[in-house]
This record gives structure tokens, sequence and C-alpha cells, in this order.
DNA sequence: GCCGTTTCTTGTTCCAGTTCAATGTACCCG
DNA sequence: CGGGTACATTGAACTGGAACAAGAAACGGC
């Protein structure tokens, strides 16, 4: 039980970054393994080299940080057609600070950095489509650093409803606190203020 | 009065990213121009896309930008031999959301957007230097994000002390503030109680 | 060497968000 | 269908850091 479009939606987002032949396309795709994972299961831990790339079909991912005080902060969550990485690692093979958990049972595409490096060589357009995968990642993140430091919770958590609008019923509010920076209690009481205030 | 070392520093830092010829390398840091800032000029504001790559041959810059209630905060410094840019909006032409500022009188190496396209077609190996610098960008974005959101303001100002330890006695304490993340009055505050306690 | 502008300190009051604790809800699984 | 484990709500007490205010140093410029 596949999901019958994965790989056709992985090559129709890998078209809108650089476009590609159907060979090249078909080539691409067929890079990727596809992997399952249940809730909580984890793709990535701490101190590891992230050696994966990882493109959801069906699910969730959360990519997270355990702090200095030992709660978990969530950096960035990876829905349908998101790709889950961290990247600083990936390119530089480093040991990540990071975890990467599937939130919900989760299948993805996920290609490993050796075979990457081949279609590097016999694709060089993809490099281009890397590179720009590498600066937007850090375009998301240079607003995310914006919006973690300058907003108020409340803020915040509008912000997150309207970034990831599918996940608002579907995943604990436990981890939408951990994305806004709160605790879970207090997340209740703001969605309590809110709608009493609307 | 042009530091006289300025750009051989340049030359260095970049043969530290790629090896480079002579005459590569000298290709690379004629692209750059001098230019100097008075304390508090402006080299990019908010909104405006950033053109340039300035290495700090004297001086200091940062990079901040301004939250929705009228704050700013200081994502990065960059003292001497270092590099300062909005690489997110240099690399995509995009309007960028910081402003990047002298904090002394400041003597930098300039390279615009257009040169340094030009000097990727004669130095194929400069590509390799720039992703480089992008992907470690990212790497010191991440460590940033990290740290303002997991540790307290007190690990926050020593973290700030060890990052940059020339800058200590050297900016204004409204500065370092901004860049740990609290106001002036209470980083005097912490300042008291990290000597009492010491 | 003096004056205005920055910068630094200290105190008081106040608020967003935490912590702890208790209770309520729900859903998954045997 | 019943009971356990997660998850969500609510309340009371507390705290890190902000806001405001006022004074004390420390300059750079002429």
């Amino acid at each position: 039980m596949e999901q019958p479009d994965g790989r056709a939606r992985l090559a129709e987002a890998i078209g809108r970054l650089v476009p590609l032949t159907a060979a090249e396309s078909a080539r691409f795709v067929d890079g990727h393994v596809t992997a399952r994972y249940e809730k909580k299961e984890l793709l990535l831990q701490a101190g590891e080299v992230c050696d994966f790339e990882a493109f959801v079909v069906k699910g969730c991912l959360r990519i997270y940080f355990i702090d200095e005080a030992g709660r978990t902060v969530t950096m960035f969550f990876a829905p349908e057609n998101w790709w889950a990485a961290d990247l600083a690692s990936f390119t530089q093979r480093m040991p990540s600070r990071f975890f990467i958990e599937a939130v919900e049972p989760t299948e993805v595409l996920m290609i490993r950095y050796a075979k990457k490096e081949e279609l590097f060589a016999g694709i060089p357009k993809l490099e281009r489509a890397f590179r720009l995968t590498v600066q937007r990642h850090l375009s998301a993140l240079q607003d995310r650093f914006i919006q973690v430091l300058s907003a108020t919770a409340e803020v915040c958590y509008a912000d997150f409803l309207v970034k990831y609008p599918t996940l608002s019923g579907r995943i604990p509010q436990t981890l939408i606190a951990s994305y806004v920076g709160i605790t879970p209690e207090f997340l209740s009481k703001l969605r309590a203020r809110m709608s009493r205030g609307a």
C-alpha cells in the first residue's frame, strides 16, 4: 500500500526547482527509496550525521532539538510534499544537533548522501536545484529566527496556523506549543483567551 | 590610509575555503573595492536587495532586524576578518529583512553581485567556495537559533563573550544586549550579579 | 577644559509566561 | 466494553525579564 502518486509528486516538486527531462526526472526519483515510520519513530538523532533527505509522501515529520533545560523545541514541521533533513549536517558531514521524528505514521521517499553525489555527477542541473534548496532553507530559517524573537506567543501561534493549515487539528497541542516556544499549558490558556476574544 | 594588509587577509581567508592559484586569488581580490563607513552608517536597509558581500578589514559591522514592537535584535556581529551580508537576499535577489550597520568606523572590501557572477564564470572553483560559505552560514544560524531559544540570558551572554572575545570592551552594552536578546538595563543587572557571584 | 550627547547603573513596578497540581477528556487496545 | 495511557484544560503561586524613571559616568567635539 505505497501511496500511488508519491513518486509523481516528488518528480513534480523537483521540477518546480529546475526543469528536467523525463529521463532525468525518472533517474532522480529512482534514486529514492520508500521508507515508513511509526508515530514517534526517529529518522535522525542528535550526534549522528544526517545522511539523507526525506520527501514526505504521507504523514508528518518534525525536526527539533533538546535544550539545556531538557525541553524539546520544534524548529520545523514537514507535512506532505515537504522535505526534511538537517542540511547543515548533510552537506558538511558533521554531527547534527537535531532529532527528526515521525509525528504520525509517515511514508517518505528518501535519498542517501552517496546516491545524491552520484546523481550530481550525472545530472549537473541537480546541483543547481540543491543550491536553491539550501538557499531557501536559509531564508526559511531566517524567517523563523525573526518570528521567534520578535513576536509574542499569540502572534507566533497565529503564524503557525497560517503556515501549517493542515496540521492544526491533526497533531497534539504539545507539539504546537514546542514550535511556538511556550508550554502546552500556556498554549491552552492562549487558545481559550483567543476564542473568547473572537 | 587604507589598511595595508587588508587585501592580503582577504586572499588568505578565501584560500582557506578553496585552494586558488596566485593569479586566481589576485583576480578574486581585485573584484573587491574598498569602502569606509562611519559609526552608525548603514550598508543595507530592510526592504533593499543585498547587492554585496563585505569583508571587514577594520572595525565592526552588525546585522540586525527591527521587531514588531520596534526593538532592534542583532543577529550577528562581523569584526575584523569576518564577512557580512544577507546571503538569503544576496543569492535570491529578494528584499532583505535586515539592516547592516557599522558599529565603529569600519573599512571593508566589498564585492557586488554582478562582479561575483562574472568571477564565477571565470573561476569555477569560486562557486564551490561560495557554496561552502552559504552552508557554513546556515550552520551558524542554526547554532544561533538553538542558543537563543534554549539558553537563559546569562548563558547567552557568556556565549557572546566566548564567540566575540575582541568585542566585549569595545562596543556599547546596548548592542550586546540586543544580541543576547534582553534590554540594556537587564544586562547591566546581570553583569552586576555575575561579578558579585564570581 | 567644558558641555551636550551617549552610555551605564540602580530601583520599583508590572506582565507574559512557567511551574506545579488537579481534574477532565478521549482514544486506543486487549 | 472497560481501563489505561496519553493529551487537554484550568487554577494558584511564582519568576525572569521588561518598562519606566532618575541619576551617574564617560565620552567626543569644539
